[in-house]
DNA sequence: CCGGATCCCCAGGGATACTG
DNA sequence: CAGTATCCCTGGGGATCCGG
């Protein structure tokens, strides 16, 4: 394990989750929940087979991560956070809600999955009128469905289709990640191939979380 | 500059910040303000001297921080966080907090710097008496002096030596940041090898903030 | 098909020396 | 002081191969 060898919190930090890779390793875990090897893989396009498998030694070294022999109708190694792995959660929060300053530009090579997408709302937005009742938002990106479900006063997502939604968003990545996050109304993100069927009304109940240097769209 | 490739905030936002000492760059200029290439490397033990060249130079291009032709006292160039570059300060509290779990464990070789302690106070720890008179402890670690200002319901530091301290604490940084963080009581602190002299009640004042996994102090 | 291990190659980064 | 230039080495990308 390479070291910055400071005597620094921030410092000691990275020198556990700043190798290549890693953070996003955490990030695939929170979002699906335990995992089996390729599942990781897919979670992951770009990342070498090999380095996959010595950084989750690793991480179970350092006590990140457990893995266990999982029971019979998997019958394989299941990869789950531990304890010390989900308190990484508010660094991926701030570094999640920092970069989305930068999904605006358009990379047309860029790989997408659905549990990139779910975690925004949850994230970095808020139910603005948590008396309503429940509402469900069926989302689909690039032929990736997920469902934004708004319930007690929070903010849900989960991967998969809902059975009824009130609110059914179709388009590409930009213009639903825009649009749910509050950086593009409804007419640019129409613009960018939006489709939103159902109670448009509902996209007022999706308050963004205060950010330096982005507008946010009143509720 | 390598990226992921990928459609995520988080994804996107390491692909800028992502990169080996990127982030303590980024800590240097929050702490210290505007900064000379000499005072960051300073800040920065163990980067290479070209590797510093070249990081200040894409940071500038990515927006992250500014270069400014410096006034005649300095005559030098000096570096700055733009408003997006200030804006990663959150990421730095997530991940210094979380790497908090970590600084118990000695390295002996580890370097150490005054700023980095000095942050520890202001972060993540709160007033608990907001109402109490202020207050100026005095922390001296490894020889680098510090000074911790209890006003106004806030944690302020600052590197230096205050005139007339109410506590003073001396020690080895583990001592210090332990006893200023919650994570050791003073007595365990004074095995440590700390020395406090002073109104010892100025530390029930410091509450540190909630994370999982430590254990709070009482205030 | 899953869960890796092995090999080769290249770019990012470390150490040092040098220059305006 | 503020970098630049050079060399070298390791971490990581890519493909292929192997045991269950």
């Amino acid at each position: 394990m390479r070291t910055y060898g400071q005597y620094c919190s921030i410092a000691r930090a990275l020198d556990v989750v700043g190798d290549r890779w890693t953070l996003l390793m955490v990030r695939e875990l929170l979002l699906q929940g335990p995992c089996r090897f390729t599942d990781l893989k897919k979670g992951l396009p770009g990342i070498a087979a090999n380095l996959l498998s010595a950084r989750l030694r690793e991480l179970e070294a350092a006590g990140l991560i457990t893995r266990e022999d999982a029971p019979p109708p998997v019958a394989t190694a299941l990869y789950a956070l531990s304890e010390d792995g989900l308190a990484l959660e508010p660094v991926l929060k701030a570094l999640g809600l920092w970069g989305l300053r930068l999904m605006t530009t358009e990379r047309p090579d860029d790989t997408f999955r659905a549990q990139w997408l779910a975690y925004a709302p949850a994230w970095f937005a808020t139910d603005a009128d948590p008396g309503a009742g429940p509402a469900v938002i069926q989302v689909v990106a690039s032929d990736e469905p997920a469902v934004i479900e708004l319930r007690d006063g929070g903010i849900h997502t989960r991967l998969g289709r809902a059975t009824d939604p009130d609110l059914v968003l179709d388009g590409p990545p930009r213009a639903v990640l825009g649009l749910l996050t509050g950086v593009v109304g409804l007419e640019a993100a129409v613009g960018l191939g939006l489709s939103a069927h159902g109670r448009h009304d509902l996209l007022t109940r999706l308050r963004p979380v205060a950010q330096d240097g982005t507008r946010a769209r009143g509720g």
